[in-house]
DNA sequence: TTTTAGCACTCTAACTAGAGGAGTGCTAAG
DNA sequence: CTTAGCACTCCTCTAGTTAGAGTGCTAAAA
């Protein structure tokens, strides 16, 4: 894609088609920006601008007599270039430092609270993904008998993140053994990474044998089971303020809803999509067409990622129609994600 | 409510009605229910018919030139006399078993195996509300110390759902300490219900303190605290299957169906509403306007309850249109809270 | 007494035509 | 380079018309 390099005027021009696109949702007439417009000038010369534009590929028509509209690459410059810097007001700030830091729960809680702040804010869908597991330090692990071979095992990570499953075993053991077994996994392998632990693990284990009694060995190959598993346990993703899309939507957007709601059934692929920007530091924007998902298309998404004391190890953010106030969102998501690797600071320390 | 008597011809056509027009979504003419009828029977009779069911409120004209509607009553008639008996494919059932009695996962994870299989099989929004706390049984407390005076909580019950916060102690506690305050607790506590719970340990704060040295006056502050706490968690909702219910609704049902995606935000809401039928046995059917959820008034709404070895402790069902199959749906729902039912007992014994 | 054919009537959905209006591109003058 | 003027395009809204489905009523048939 060429650079785009436009003169003060059309990007003036440009900044105000988008802005009052954004606000109104209707296309825009040279007469609604000359009359915006801070110098006194004709339609006719805001048209010819917008001829240019249009030639650029950065507005387009509906039809032949109606005003303008932003298409993705018009948005995508707005974006880059245009964006009227903005911070979030310093009482929203305090909600969201008050509600994330506050809170009595555990981690998916504050997620949960997260999610939720990022949809009432910005009037659109709020997305969390809880850190990855690749991230997770080991705090502590548990097994606990539930009945007969029923063994719930347990493990907490570093900042407060509970992971469970239930696994029937070949034979009975008693409680007092699975303690035994959690204090020895905990010691052993508490603060490490998951993939540290997959690894110590298998290190234990090719160790010569004798040296463990028989409940350690057990103790090994069950710790090797729950975390072998840990891959696949999806994590957990937080979408809050559905009725947000809807309330925007026009009648003759209920079939992309229709979509967009059977493609967030499937939430691999939203932690996919949100942890594209692990990688990269900054609050990134993904407009209509560039996005990877079809059902996402019509749809922008501002997102970014939060970390605990090194490294990013979630992803949260807003998605919204095209037309979304981007300046508000960029500002909110980073604000928010900012937020939560505050509050997951707070917690490991 | 009088109660309405019809004589045989008067159920076949109002069943007939009703049954046609949750299959077409189209309001019913005379002709179409005079050719399907099996001894052949001329339109002008079926409407005097039709004319006499609308003079009971049981049917309705959208104008006077269209087919026949049923009203809510008239869908009452029908669940309750009418309803053809039906019972789930044995695939189906076998589906549902494998599917809740194999999963590896805690309860959350076999709740929200439950409400997919609900929304899958109705092609409406499934739900299942967790065990009511009041029923559970205590069965393990355990403290973690996460960093500095921060404490994770947790607490597990019999059947295996797992319950956490996190508390902000005054003072510091060594790991050693807490772990020994949680087994004092799991031993004094576990087996009891949450609310024998409460009771017991307002007993023994009262008795005499002397007895106790002061860690364990500590932990039975703490765990007062976690279950008086207890009440307010909200139990948790497992809905699934937004986009069937978009893909039903017309263009014109844009707007309930923002009302009804608002008030489902409101999860405690949907947990007073299904938890109603924690009192009656047997699947519940609540039609359109008997709705107590002015959101839902257009909606019907068909829901069990789940037990655990003695009495129920949670329920589910299915919401979808008025116009719902709901022979279809009254099956699904009572294999499915017998599958969970079952699947319970299993993990409890 | 019950059923049915016939008929006039009602109301909606779908289509057509025309007026009004917003906005454009082009041209020529400032 | 800017702008006034103008012809043109295309959408939207309204009103009027038609076709069709379905009804209720009446009177004849069973």
């Amino acid at each position: 894609m060429p650079e785009i390099q436009l003169d003060k005027r059309a990007r003036s021009i440009l900044k105000a088609v988008v802005s009052s696109f954004i606000h109104s949702g209707q296309p825009v007439g040279s007469r609604t920006i000359a009359r915006a417009y801070r110098e006194p000038l004709s339609p006719a010369s805001v048209r010819n601008v917008m001829a240019d534009l249009e030639g650029l590929g950065l507005l387009c028509q509906p039809h032949t007599s109606a005003g303008r509209v932003p298409t993705d690459r018009g948005y995508r410059y707005y974006v880059d270039s245009l964006l009227p810097a903005q911070r979030i007001s310093s009482s929203e700030e305090r909600v969201i430092r008050e509600t994330l830091q506050e809170g009595p729960e555990d981690l998916a809680g504050l997620l949960e609270r997260a999610s939720l702040l990022l949809s009432r804010l910005s009037r659109n869908l709020g997305i969390v993904v809880a850190p990855v597991l690749s991230q997770t330090i080991l705090k502590h692990v548990e097994f606990l008998r539930l009945s007969g071979r029923r063994v719930l095992t347990l493990f907490v990570s570093k900042s407060g993140a509970l992971h469970n499953r239930i696994v029937q075993l070949e034979e009975e053991i008693s409680q007092a053994e699975l303690t035994r077994m959690g204090n020895f996994l905990s010691t052993h392998l508490g603060g490490k990474t998951l993939p540290q632990v997959r690894k110590e693990l298998l290190h234990l284990m090719s160790e010569d044998t004798a040296l463990y009694d028989r409940l350690l060995q057990r103790a090994l190959s069950l710790g090797a089971w729950m975390f072998a598993q840990s891959e696949d346990l999806q994590s957990g993703v937080y979408i809050e303020g559905a009725s947000n899309l809807l309330d925007r939507a026009g009648t003759q957007d209920l079939e992309h809803m229709r979509d967009l709601f059977r493609a967030f059934e499937d939430k691999h692929r939203i932690v996919q999509l949100l942890n594209q920007c692990l990688t990269s530091d900054g609050v990134q924007v993904v407009i209509g067409s560039e996005n990877s998902e079809p059902e996402l298309r019509p749809m922008s998404l501002v997102m970014a990622n939060y970390s605990n004391e090194e490294n990013p190890v979630g992803a949260l953010g807003v998605l919204g129609p095209m037309r979304m106030e981007y300046a508000r969102a960029v500002s909110l998501v980073d604000a928010i994600a900012r937020a939560c690797t505050e509050a997951l600071r707070e917690r490991t320390n």
